[in-house]
Order: C-alpha cells, then structure tokens, then sequence
RNA sequence: GCCUUCGUAGCUCAAUGGACAGAGCAGUAGCCUUCUAAGCUAUUGGUUGCGCGUUCGAGUCGCGCCGAAGGCACCA
C-alpha cells in the first residue's frame, strides 16, 4: 500500500538531494511508532552520514536536513502533516481517506486481501514425512504445522504450491510390528480409531525388542523373509500399510492437513539402487563392498577439509539406506512437476545430510540442484531442554494431547454456551483445543527449540490461539447482531480514537507481512502478527462502542469490524487454524 | 578436533541495523445490568551471557571467549 504516495516523496527527495549536493541515497521506510496516528517515518541519518560537508555529528545533521526536508516537501494528497524529529521526518497520514480506503479494499477483496495470484513453476513442500506403523507425537506435529502453514505462506505470496509427503513405509520399525502382530496379535483387526491400533501394537513391538529375550531374533528372522521376498510378509505388508494408512489419513483430516503427492520409500528403493551402480560407474562413488560399504567422499571430491565429509550411498550388504533412496525421489520430483524449487521441512540435525544430498546431485550434473532448499527446524524437547524418548516413557502422544485438550476445551465451552447443541460443543472445543496445540508450535522461530509443556498447551487464556479466535469470534458476534443493518459507504471523518486507529495501521500492514514471510519462510512472523492484530481489536472492542453509536460512527465501525474480522479470518487460515463461530 | 544453531524480565517468548528493548505466564490490586470476562485496566520486573570491533546508530552484523543443544562412515 501507499506506493503512490512513496514514489510522490521519494521523487521530491531526489530533487532535494541534488539541490544540496548529497549522495542520493534510497529512502527507507519505516512504520511510525507511535500510536493513535498512522504514517510513516523517514530516518536522514544515513543521508547525513554520507554528506561530505557535514560539520556536526550525524545526528544533529541528520535533524537539520530533516527539517529542511520536511519544509520544502510539498502538499502530497493523502498526507496531513510533516514534522522533523530525532533525525527522521514523520509523514502522517490523513487518516479519514486512507482508512475509508483500506477498509473499502479490504472487504473489497475479502479473504483474499494481500494476496498475489499464483504465478510460475511450481514449488513443492515436503512435510510430515511420517512412518507407517508408527505412533505420532509432538515432534511430528511440528513439522506438520510449520511445513502446512509454509504451503499456505507460499500460496498467499504468489507461488504454485505442490504438497508432498514422504512415507517411511518400510524397514525395521515395519517389520517389528509385522513380527509382533503374527506372534501376538494374529488375525486381528484395527479397531475405528486405525492410528491409535496401530500404535499400541508398535508400542508393544518396540517394547518386546528391547525387553522380551527372544524377540529380538524373531525380528531378525521376520527380516530374512522380507528380503526374502515370502509373498505371505509381503501380503501382510500391503495389508497394514493400507490400514496405517488410512490412520493417518484420519490423523490428517483432523489436524486440517492435505498433501498433492505422496511418495512413498518403497517406491523409489530400486531407482536408488541404480542410481549406486550408476554413481559407482562414473567414478563419483567407491564400492568398498564386500568389506565396506558404498560411499561418495564428497571432500576428497571437492578439495574441502571436514566439510561435506563422507556420504554412505549403500550398505555393504547391498541394502539401501535413507540416502540411496533419497536422490532418485530428488529427480523424480523435479521431472514430475518441472519444480521451480524444492523444499524439505525436515529438522536440523539433517542439516549436514541435506547439504550432501544437494551437493550429490549438483555432481551429477542437475542444474536444479542449487534450488534445494532445507528448511530445518529445532525439535520439541520438554522443560529442563530434555529431550523426549519412548524409552523413557516421556514422549508425548500426539492422540494423548489432542484429547486432553479438547476435554478441557469442552468444559470451557460448556460453561460459557450451555445452550449449545451437543455436536456444536464439541466442534468448537476441538477447534479451541488444536488450535491452542499448534500456536506455540509455529509461533517460534524455526531454529529455536520449542519447549513443550502441558500447563502452557492447555493453557487457553493471552498469547494462544484461542486469544486470536476470540477476537474473531466477537468481531463476527457483531456482525451477526448487526445482520439487519446494510454497511453502507464508510467514512472515517470523524475525530478517530487511537484503538480505531491502530487496528487500520495494523490491518494495512498485512500484505507486507504476507511477503516477508513468505520469503524468510517463517510462519511465525505471521503467528506473532495474528496476535498483535488480536490484541489490537480486544482493544477496539474495550474501547468502542459499535451498535448503538450515531449512525454515521456505526456505519464506519462495522466497516472496520468486518475488516478486522477478513485479516483475523485470514492469518488464521495461513496458520491453519481455525476460526469458530461462537467460542 | 571440525561444523551448525541457540543465549533477551523469575518462566515461555517477541522486536526490517533506527526513536524509550515489548508481550504473555506467574505475583499484587481492580473491572461482568454494557457488541461474549477464553476479555480488559493498573502495578512489579532488564548491564539483551561476557569482551572487542564495524557503523551516524548494534539485542540484531563480524571476531574472540563462556554456557546449552545438535551433527560429523554403513540410523532416519
């Protein structure tokens, strides 16, 4: 916004700084920061510090020039006052015009607003990346949530966004539950709840592993047949996959997530295979094998030192590993989709292995390779920074938290909608709840570990998601109550108070927002925005009166609700959370 | 040993190189005949780990320490 009005000043300066001689440096923009009036403000520092004939210290420099400035610029249609302060020249806005203007396109464009068409090749996420036969936990959720909200980030930016998955359907994990399912379980079928099914029993399985004497070399012995090919293992591995599958598919309709591809490491263990003999045959990887294992020593290569060190492409036994197979599913997503760029939601201890990966493939000669991009994220440790671990019984299930928050959730709701139909209850707890789970999980910063404790994921009140549902929640509420009254043209002529104010400033900066997350990937700027926006509207709400207002304020008012209300709506979709009607 | 990330109020976290470093939680004191109190108001709380540099200006950039976490050949 306010192009127009930036290119008018930004001309004006121009014809300053060549009048005095200064080096015509770019303006930068900056919001004011004080609140109650809307503008922008304009620093001369770096204008004073390059004048050659400056003979006071920059400040005070910067201050006169400021002033000389803010004295020669001309009337610009849109900007009410000038003045010179500290080193910057403060341009405040007429507020009535360009509010009316900024309500009017906003409801103009609706959840729409800041955003830019898709255009261009298209980018893919991969995230999730779960394994089948395994339970979900927190740390699952994180990359869930972030990878989600990137895709939607991308998608409100301007970028065609695919949605991929990675699914760990085979090796130990899997062939530890088939043993114990055969041994123990035979015959069994999943019960409704297919994740949760499936979970006890590898639960169960791990525990065997570690603990029953025996179990161990049933495992082994299960694993033969697998590579064996036994058409009984692989039968019953069809089977359970379809069943994890359909687990995690409820998992994912749940917590709101959608995927455009789902890849599977099955599908692409052969390819990796050739790609071995392939990188084996033009001399980039050494086949130590039967002693050693297959490796590219990517610094011998490079002429680096204890940078990309060694990369194992294939087991000495000939089996692959996870980075045999992760170069053919590289290739096969850029020919698939002729991806302008790939991303990988993955956590940071792969920093190194992901640096390899895309180093292996520039090698080999794909011109794409340097548009791999790794967005690592820290893990989810628990207070005290311990690290959680099934051994020691201190990870937390993402099944267990969900239903742990929406009971406490349903009581809430409970007790402030008693009247409510029992199925709106519990929707409306389950949206409080997930959306209370996944805020403090994309309001971090992606390389800061979040510490995951269950007072503050149950805890529903201030810096939470359902804070920001609330506020959406009463912006609509008036809306509602005002059903019978037309908004008409708005006009914001009168005296503004300083919420009404803020809550303007606020909304426009919106699309900006939507941009520079987009381009740091980081939803968290938009996380920390939503709150900001929320607490700017509680305070609007305290402050002003809407319904019942002279006709004219009420008017204007509801306008500016129903704005609040689309940016609330919308970040909150960006966040993929979701906004109820009635909390 | 080499590399990466983090260090801000008691706790959990914010803060485009820019004006006085801000929120929430916890504590204390208040506000429901008023568009929903999952809210609001007031108040307490800081040598931004330490040092040196770059810059007109550093929580933010660079270097060096200290502390924490992670990675570095057949786990994923």
């Amino acid at each position: 916004m306010f192009e127009h009005e930036k290119t008018l000043i930004q001309k004006e300066f121009d014809q300053f700084a060549a009048d005095r001689h200064l080096q015509q440096a770019l303006l930068g923009w900056r919001g004011l920061p004080f609140s109650g009036e809307w503008g922008l403000a304009l620093p001369f520092f770096p204008v004073a510090a390059a004048d050659p004939r400056k003979s006071l210290p920059v400040p005070l420099h910067a201050q006169n020039l400021a002033e000389a400035f803010a004295g020669s610029l001309s009337q610009i249609p849109g900007i009410s006052r000038v003045q010179a302060v500290k080193g910057y020249v403060n341009l405040y806005f007429s507020t009535p015009y360009f509010a009316k203007q900024l309500v009017e396109e906003v409801r103009r464009q609706g959840n729409r607003f800041g955003y830019n068409q898709p255009a261009g090749k298209p980018v893919m996420v991969e995230y999730s990346n779960p394994n089948t036969h395994k339970p979900l936990h927190v740390g699952h959720l994180r990359n869930m949530i972030l990878g989600g909200a990137v895709c939607n980030l991308l998608e409100a930016s301007g970028r065609n966004v695919i949605r991929a998955n990675y699914i760990g359907d085979i090796g130990l994990h899997v062939i530890k539950w088939m043993c114990n399912y055969e041994t123990y379980h035979q015959g069994e079928e999943p019960s409704a709840d297919k994740m949760r099914w499936m979970s006890d029993i590898y639960t169960e399985a791990d525990r065997r592993f570690s603990d029953e004497p025996g179990f161990e070399e049933k495992v082994r012995a299960y694993f033969s047949r697998w590579d064996a090919q036994d058409p009984d293992v692989i039968a019953l591995w069809e089977k359970t996959r379809a069943w994890s599958m359909e687990g995690m598919m409820q998992v994912y309709e749940l917590m709101g997530y959608r995927f455009d591809r789902i890849y599977f490491e099955s599908e692409v263990e052969d390819s990796g295979k050739d790609v071995v003999h392939h990188l084996i045959s033009s001399g980039l990887a050494q086949d130590g094998r039967p002693e050693n294992p297959v490796i590219i020593n990517l610094d011998e290569l490079l002429g680096t030192k204890e940078e990309y060190r060694v990369v194992v492409i294939l087991r000495s036994d000939g089996s692959s590993l996870y980075a045999t197979k992760e170069i053919p599913l590289a290739v096969m997503k850029f020919e698939e989709y002729g991806l302008a760029e790939s991303i990988y939601v993955i956590d940071v201890r792969q920093s190194l292995h992901m640096k390899q990966m895309a180093k292996v493939l520039e090698l080999m000669g794909y011109p794409w390779a340097s548009q791999i991009h790794h967005l690592a994220y820290e893990i989810v440790n628990l207070p005290g920074n311990v690290t959680m671990s099934s051994r020691d019984g201190t990870v937390v299930l993402l099944d267990d938290l969900v239903r742990e928050a929406t009971e406490r959730a349903l009581s809430v709701v409970r007790e402030k909608n008693p009247t409510l139909p029992q199925e709106s209850m519990l929707s409306i707890a389950r949206e409080v709840a997930l959306g209370a789970i996944k805020y403090p999980m994309i309001s971090r910063e992606n390389t800061k570990i979040v510490t995951f404790d269950w007072q503050t994921a149950l805890d529903f009140e201030g810096q939470s998601a359902p804070y920001i549902q609330y506020a959406a929640v009463r912006a609509k509420s008036i809306l509602r109550k005002a059903a019978g009254i037309e908004i008409k043209d708005p006009h914001y002529d009168y005296l503004l108070s300083t919420p009404e104010v803020n809550l303007i400033e606020k909304i426009s900066k919106l699309p900006d927002e939507i941009q520079r997350a987009a381009k740091e990937l980081k939803p968290s700027l938009i996380a920390v925005y939503a709150y900001e926006l929320a607490r700017i509207f509680n305070d609007f709400y305290n402050q002003c009166k809407v319904l019942g207002e002279e006709p004219k304020i009420q008017n204007a008012r509801l306008a500016l609700v129903d704005a609040a209300r689309i940016a609330l709506e919308e970040v909150l979709v960006i966040l993929g959370i979701k906004a109820p009607q009635l909390m």
